[in-house]
DNA sequence: AGCACGCCGACT
DNA sequence: GTCGGCGTGCTC
């Protein structure tokens, strides 16, 4: 029999607990964990941290003891929420690891409605009881109709409902006719219906639904890669997917890479499934937050599409994660944690055990090569559905065709833009850049508008009639006199954006009705769905916009694609260039003729040689990407290797400059590593904060984080000083 | 991330 | 003489 002495010294050891919190700190603390609570690993618990509490995850490892037991506080409550699991526990710490990020500042992801882990709230509610038991009145008879159906309502809607005073709802209880109930405030998400009557698939469509509706049946993880041309139905052929994860009674995870502007994408998904999806962006509310995490949580959203964020959600049983516009850029979270959803996607699914597809017409080259590798497997779609054909695409040669003097549209485009309205069809011109122009500029003495916080032009917004950076938000009001040599009305306006193109092509077709589609004209998806509506209702005769208008619309009538400045984008020597330019234009081109007529698109180019140029008009993608692979494979370019940049930042350009140099004399100097730079980066200023970058290039199986985290461990460098890391950069800014 | 502690300028 | 600026350092 064990002493009462050993018991004593055994409970103290027992009862420390380590808890992550959700701040930037890259280790765990450990607290007590007094003997009325039980907090298995993932537990939320409530802590005292300094003078605050805080809400934390217990963590899998004990305390490391390295703070004596008699320094430990007490874990002050365990939440009611379920713990999380140790699926995302391992997400967590293997973003961070990756990232080379706090795990604090991972977890504070998961943790992104705390409001969530209180005790669920229920609301009073009235049930029926005993019908029969008193007499029955016209206004009781509208209650008991009202509550026939068997659900429970709060006495407020249930008086709304029946048009009765909350009298007569107490006068039914004390009769016993009704009996108070609780109600939950989840429940809101409908079950999606994997055996609705969706649209008809063709064969080809069938093919590749039937192979991702397998790889979700086998609950082992997979990836797919699914390759299809615009307006082939692709996402018809993953909601195959997702229905079979239904039928698994499995969760499904659809990441989009801007759900405010998802409209018709609810509305296909609503086709095919009888009803919405949960839906996760930042701009929910908090209640909706609240209640979304508590659904996901408990299995109750069987379906979710959100933005990258959506990653952290705490589904305990995720069957399926599909990544639609896999190639987009806006996947790439750019600040706090640096990380790549399409990529972090692909982890969450391998260690939730659930099948992965991403879903792109123009897929990112590392999504080909893994494809390539064997690491994915592939699907095609190579004809669009439902008969119609590729849009033809040519390229206007702006040295030979060059539009008037001040004005951006070439002749030719002018007259297919005044051909297609005069059919009756719709004309799309695409110029990726918002506001009126991008720089403003003095005719007298040359000055330039700049932002004070950026290496940036201000670009002009003339309906607000302000100079905008579009890095910072820094705005100033458009002077009346140049600020550097006083000279009034010497501001000029120089090059076009979205605004400019629409006043030009208000003169061209003044007849048309015209519709501008940027950021700042479509702020939500309520705008964005009733733009959608005004185009697919043939309100509109003309789109005028930047490249919101390339994402997975859908507009039957739609005809011609004009797009302004191809060669936008080109320059600036990022390692991705050519690539995001074939992308985008390449969506922007798709917009066109997805239904009975054939569709046009036009480039406007100086330069119609390039090799992006000619693979747009010759619709070869194939030889573009065997061309870019050419280039990239003998250098050990990703994908075919492997970058992290180290953006050095400091809000003293000297101490910024010096660190940078430092960090360079520091450098690795491994076998299959190399590191370039440091050199100030191209966005040599931004917010305020001066900024040089290094790039440390790896050969591919060679591991960067333990690299990169000895290098910054030798670097001393001034508090001042901020470096981050930017494991597969995307931007080279 | 907060929130304290700490050491130097303009005020009732 | 104090109130308060935000630099730096800690939180089990």
């Amino acid at each position: 029999m064990p002493s009462q002495s050993a018991k004593l010294i055994d409970i103290p050891e027992a009862t420390r607990v380590s808890v992550v919190l959700p701040l930037p700190l890259s280790g765990s603390y450990d607290y007590s964990l007094p003997a009325h609570l039980a907090a298995p690993a993932g537990s939320f618990v409530e802590v005292p941290l300094g003078p605050r509490r805080m809400l934390g995850v217990v963590w899998d490892h004990a305390g490391d003891a390295g703070v004596a037991a008699n320094r430990l506080k007490p874990v002050t409550a365990v939440l009611p929420a379920p713990p999380m699991t140790a699926t995302l526990r391992r997400f967590v710490e293997w973003v961070a690891h990756y990232t080379l990020s706090p795990i604090g500042a991972v977890l504070r992801m998961a943790m992104s409605s705390p409001s969530a882990l209180e005790a669920a709230t229920h609301r009073a509610g009235w049930r029926l009881a005993n019908p029969a038991a008193a007499r029955s009145t016209p206004g009781r008879e509208r209650v008991l109709t009202a509550l026939a159906e068997g659900a429970a309502m709060p006495g407020d809607v249930l008086a709304r409902l029946a048009q009765v005073t909350p009298g007569v709802i107490r006068g039914m209880a004390a009769a016993g006719m009704l009996e108070p109930a609780l109600l939950r405030h989840a429940g809101r998400f409908a079950r999606p219906d994997p055996e609705h009557p969706g649209p008809g698939l063709s064969e080809t469509q069938q093919v590749a639904a039937a192979a991702l509706a397998g790889s979700v049946a086998a609950r082992a993880f997979h990836t797919t890669l699914l390759r299809g041309v615009t307006g082939s139905g692709k996402t018809e052929v993953y909601f195959e997917a997702v229905a079979e994860c239904l039928r698994a009674g499995r969760q499904a995870l659809v990441l989009l890479p801007e759900i405010a502007l998802s409209a018709q994408w609810l509305e296909r998904f609503e086709a095919r499934f009888g009803c919405p999806p949960a839906l996760w962006h930042s701009e929910l509310t908090s209640t909706t937050r609240r209640e979304t995490w508590r659904a996901v949580a408990a299995g109750a959203a069987p379906v979710l599409v959100g933005a990258r964020s959506a990653l952290f959600l705490p589904f305990p049983d995720l069957g399926l994660v599909v990544v639609d516009e896999e190639h987009e850029t806006a996947f790439k979270q750019e600040d706090g944690v640096i990380y790549h959803a399409r990529d972090m996607a692909v982890v969450r699914a391998r260690l939730a055990g659930a099948a992965c597809v991403l879903v792109s017409a123009t897929p990112s080259l590392e999504s080909i090569a893994n494809a390539e590798a064997g690491r994915y497997a592939a699907l095609n779609l190579p004809t669009r559905h439902g008969g119609a054909t590729l849009p033809e695409v040519s390229a206007i040669d702006l040295r030979a065709h060059p539009p008037e003097r001040g004005r951006f549209l070439a002749p030719p485009l002018v007259d297919a833009v005044r051909a297609t309205i005069a059919r009756g069809e719709q004309a799309m011109l695409f110029l990726n850049r918002r506001g009126y122009a991008p720089l403003t500029l003095c005719r007298t003495c040359g000055h330039r508008m700049q932002c004070p916080n950026c290496t940036a032009w201000l670009v002009e917004h003339r309906a607000q009639r302000r100079l905008q950076c579009h890095h910072c938000g820094h705005a100033v009001a458009t002077p009346p006199a140049c600020p550097e040599c006083g000279v009034g009305h010497s501001l000029v306006p120089i090059g076009p954006g979205v605004e400019r193109v629409q006043e030009e092509a208000a003169e061209l077709f003044p007849d048309a009705r015209r519709l501008v589609m940027a950021s700042d004209s479509i702020p939500g998806p309520a705008a964005a769905a009733e733009a959608a509506r005004r185009i697919s209702a043939r309100e509109v005769d003309l789109i005028i916009g930047t490249q919101i208008v390339a994402k997975g619309w859908h507009f039957p009538h739609l005809t011609l694609v004009g797009v302004v400045d191809a060669d936008l984008g080109l320059s600036g020597g990022d390692l991705r260039a050519s690539e995001r330019t074939v992308q985008l234009l390449h969506q922007v081109a798709g917009r066109a003729g997805r239904a009975e007529a054939p569709g046009q698109v036009l480039l406007q180019s100086y330069n119609p040689e390039h090799p992006v140029m000619q693979a747009l008009v010759a619709n070869d993608l194939e030889a573009f990407l065997a061309e870019e692979k050419a280039q990239r494979l003998p250098g050990h370019w990703p994908p075919y290797g492997r970058l992290a940049a180290l953006i050095v930042s400091s809000e003293d350009a000297l101490e910024a400059a010096r660190a940078a140099r430092d960090l360079g004399l520091l450098a690795p100097s491994l076998p299959g590593i190399s590191v370039l730079g440091p050199a100030p980066a191209p966005l040599a200023m931004l917010r305020g904060r001066h900024r040089h970058r290094l790039l440390l290039k790896a050969e591919r199986g060679v591991p960067v984080q333990p690299i990169l985290r000895d290098w910054l461990a030798a670097a001393r460098l001034p508090r001042s000083v901020r470096v981050q890391v930017d494991v597969d950069p995307v931007s080279f800014l």
